[in-house]
Parts: C-alpha cells; sequence; structure tokens
DNA sequence: CGACAATTTGATCTGTCTCAACTATGGTGG
DNA sequence: CCACCATAGTTGAGACAGATCAAATTGTCG
C-alpha cells in the first residue's frame, strides 16, 4: 500500500464524463484519502454478501462485476476500466449483491467512506454527482438486459465493443480507432450471455465483414459507422456529456 | 386532473421498503402537491428521448419501462406496480433512455420536478432515499441481465413471478399465496426475452409443475419454496429493509 | 351476438450450445 | 536457447432450446 495522488484525477475525470463539477468539488476529490493496491488478474476484490468500508477506484487493468446463477454460470453486467468505482453503490446498501472481479492484473485505490460521505455532506454537488453516476449505471443495466434479451449474437457483441470503445473514449483511453480490452473471450461470452465457442466465431465474423480486428488485446474498429449499424448502438444511454475540449 | 390524498401513503410505503424515514420525512412527503391522471391500457407514460418535468407515482395498475431494440422488438427492462416512481431518474438526468408504457388502465400522480428538489435540499434523508432507490434499481437490473442472460426459459419466468410477488407482497399488494398481475403473456415473453409462444409452454409446465396457476390475472403460487429453488431465486438482490410490522 | 384480443396447439426451422480436437501464443525452468 | 506447459483461440459435427409460422380455441367486452 502506497500513497498515491494522480489515482485522483483519474475518477475526476470520469466523474466529468457525467456530471458537471467546478473546481472546489474537484479540490474537495482530491483531497480524499486514497490507498494503492495491486492485485493479480482472476482475483475477486469484493464478492457477493460482503460489506464494505471503502469504495475502490480503478487506476488500471480491467475489472468485471459478476453474477453467479444456479449450476455455476456466471453473468457479467459491467466492465470497469480506469477511473471507474465500480462500487459506489456500497456507501448506501450495506450489502454487496455481485462480486467484482479483476479480469487483469490491475492497481486500485481505496477511499474510506466516511471520507466521502464527509464531502459530499459539504458539497451537495458532488452527493448530486455520484446519485447521477448510480442512475446513469442503471441506464447501461437496462440497455444490457434489451441486449442480451432481444438482440442476435452478431449485435450483441458489437453493441458491447461499441459501448466499452465509447466509455473509454470518454476519459482518454483509446487512440482514433483502436484500444486496448485486454478480456478474454470466454468473459465476453459471460458478458453477452453466449457460448465462448460462439463468441470466437462472432469475432470472426466481425473481422471477416472488416469491422473490428483483434491482435492480443488490442482491438481495432475499422469501419465505426458500419459496425453501429449492425450493433444498432446508440450512445445516448450513456448519457455522456458534450465535453468541453481541454 | 384532480388532488389525490392517499396517493402519497402508496408512494411513502414503497420508500419504506428500501429506507428509513421518520415522521418529518414522511410529512415532508405528503406535502408534495400531487396531481391525478388516468392512463387507457397500451398508453405510453413517456417515451424515450424526451424530457420530464414531473415525476410519477403508480397509484393503481401496472407499467413497464420497455426499450426498442432494431427491427421493433421490444423489451421490457422492469415492471411497475401501485406505489412505484419508475421515472424518478428525470430530477438528475434530462432525457428518458426509455419509455414506460400502461400495461393494464392505470391510475398516476405527477409531483413537479421543483417541489421533490426542494424537499430533499431540506431532508438530505430523503435524497438519500432517492439516491437508495436508484441504487436497488440497479441492482434488481443486474439481476435482470443475469435472468436473461444465463437462465433457462422455465427459471426465468419463475424468476420474474418470484420478484414481482416478493415486490408486490412487501407492499401489501399481495394475500398470502396469490397475486393479481394483469399483464399479457406476451408482455412476459418481452421482459424475459422470449417469444409469447413459448412463454404460454413454460407458463403450462409451471401450472403441470403444481408450482403456479393462473386464472385470468390472478396468479396463484402452491409452492413457494420449490418455486423460489426452480427459479433460482434469492430475494436478497432487492435489498428489502426487515418491516417493522406495524 | 359479433368482434377482437389472448391463449393454446402443432409442425418446422434456426441459432446457439456442447463436446472434442487442433492450433497459435507466451511464459517458465532446465 | 529450447522443450515444455498452460492459456487462449479456432474449427467441425451433432443435439436441443426456443423461434417462427399457421391455425384453432377460448375468453372478454361493447
Amino acid at each position: 500500500m502506497q500513497a498515491s495522488f494522480d489515482g485522483h484525477s483519474k475518477f475526476i475525470r470520469q466523474l466529468e464524463t457525467v456530471s458537471r463539477l467546478d473546481e472546489d468539488d474537484r479540490q474537495a476529490l482530491r483531497r480524499l484519502p486514497m490507498l494503492t493496491r495491486r492485485l493479480d488478474a482472476n482475483r475477486d476484490i469484493f464478492r457477493e454478501g460482503q460489506k464494505a468500508t471503502d469504495c475502490c477506484v480503478i487506476l488500471s487493468g480491467v475489472a468485471a462485476r459478476c453474477k453467479m446463477v444456479a449450476g455455476g454460470r456466471r453473468q457479467i453486467v459491467s466492465f470497469h476500466f480506469a477511473g471507474d468505482m465500480p462500487d459506489l453503490q456500497s456507501l448506501l446498501l450495506d450489502r454487496m449483491d455481485h462480486s467484482l472481479t479483476a479480469l487483469t492484473a490491475m492497481q486500485i485505490g481505496m477511499i474510506p467512506h466516511d471520507t466521502i460521505r464527509a464531502a459530499s455532506r459539504l458539497r451537495p454537488n458532488l452527493a448530486d454527482a455520484f446519485h447521477r453516476q448510480a442512475l446513469v449505471e442503471g441506464s447501461i443495466f437496462r440497455e444490457w438486459v434489451a441486449n442480451v434479451g432481444r438482440r442476435m449474437a452478431l449485435e450483441r457483441v458489437a453493441h458491447v465493443i461499441c459501448e466499452c470503445f465509447e466509455r473509454m473514449a470518454a476519459v482518454g483511453l483509446t487512440t482514433s480507432d483502436s484500444f486496448t480490452l485486454p478480456i478474454t473471450q470466454s468473459d465476453l461470452g459471460d458478458a453477452t450471455g453466449l457460448s465462448n465457442v460462439h463468441i470466437n466465431r462472432t469475432m470472426q465474423t466481425l473481422r471477416k465483414a472488416g469491422l473490428v480486428t483483434s491482435q492480443g488485446r488490442v482491438h481495432t474498429i475499422h469501419d465505426w459507422k458500419r459496425l453501429r449499424d449492425t450493433a444498432d448502438f446508440d450512445s445516448s444511454y450513456l448519457h455522456l456529456l458534450p465535453q468541453v475540449t481541454a
């Protein structure tokens, strides 16, 4: 464990993709104490049923929120990248209803609940920002229900790719047409409700159609417009604010 | 339009299934102005893309939040009963990312945003309650992703039935083993990602197994324990508070 | 009673799963 | 530096859950 400094700017930037903050808000967030931790891949950061005393911020790597269903089947309900705070809910709900798993080696920061509560009591705009974050998350889950419930495999996979790209782009984790999403095809399957075998075929279809190619963990989108069309993707459910470019 | 009185107690009771309120909180909620409206079945209460100036409270009937995907397919992402406030998010997010459809004739109450905002500014405990509501909703959506993504048709349908029963029970809309859920089999299909034909067969299986029978819109659960088992249902994701029985 | 919506049943078709084998790829220790 | 092993991806064949299409039956309500 060690103190982190620019970990703060990562989650502040993330928050600002969805909520307007002023300089005082940012100051208050920067003052939150944060201890950093390293994690190996495939480690659980927290498990279903647990209580938490801290919120975690992802500093690097990729995590997934997972739910287990009868028979050991796994459903991934969201992916999280640098800047995300995947367990903000633990501030208000005492037991986790899912687990958070590191899909890669990663670095996370821990911020004590009471310091976040104090900050948002002092600055209601921060409380609103966290509330909004929860609402946007809800909107994304709704889209996932529709994705898994009513879209064909190809659209489904393409949709998840579009979403990851857009969300990563919003916090500067992409280049113009490619991004690093170091997850396995099985993970993608657990996120889309498909088998890993079928994910493989679907990725091949996307590749042959000249939409997305992947070398290792780096994925390149060759035709954003056509990918969006086949994915039936409309980013408005992400509720991203128009960014004032620096 | 006419003024409503006991509409308030319905949504107060609903809020209290998830958050602790004190008498002052309840008072503040009771003072919120509310206009009631009647709606025919199959009417949209709001549509995707719209902005809202009021939040609605369901006083009677059943509504569903719907998302449309390419090709006119529909996905229902949640059901709402008396006491629910399905568009609380409009307080903080300006555009609706889905629509709200009346599945039956219904009565709703409208409460202006600014009055809710004023109340929660005055009483932070109310702001927290709304925030919690959003988080619990998120938890339910996660469960739906897992339900639609990783469960078989029989478990899926049973799970939705279990959830509706539990949520309605929490606000006193059930008898000991039966409840009125006036939705069509097609609606159930749109909620579970199955075809209406297959829902029909699945309901028959549930009936033949002696788990659930339905006459008209009234459904009776004959073996709660076995239904819960076949549904893989664990209510903890609803984050219901232990109720202090009156 | 007629009209329309909802449910039931049957037959056929298709997407996706499962199982199984095979091929990169990369890391590790000898 | 290479032989080995683990992990991830690729491909094929057969099985099955659930979709689609079509038709018949049963409400339900004006």
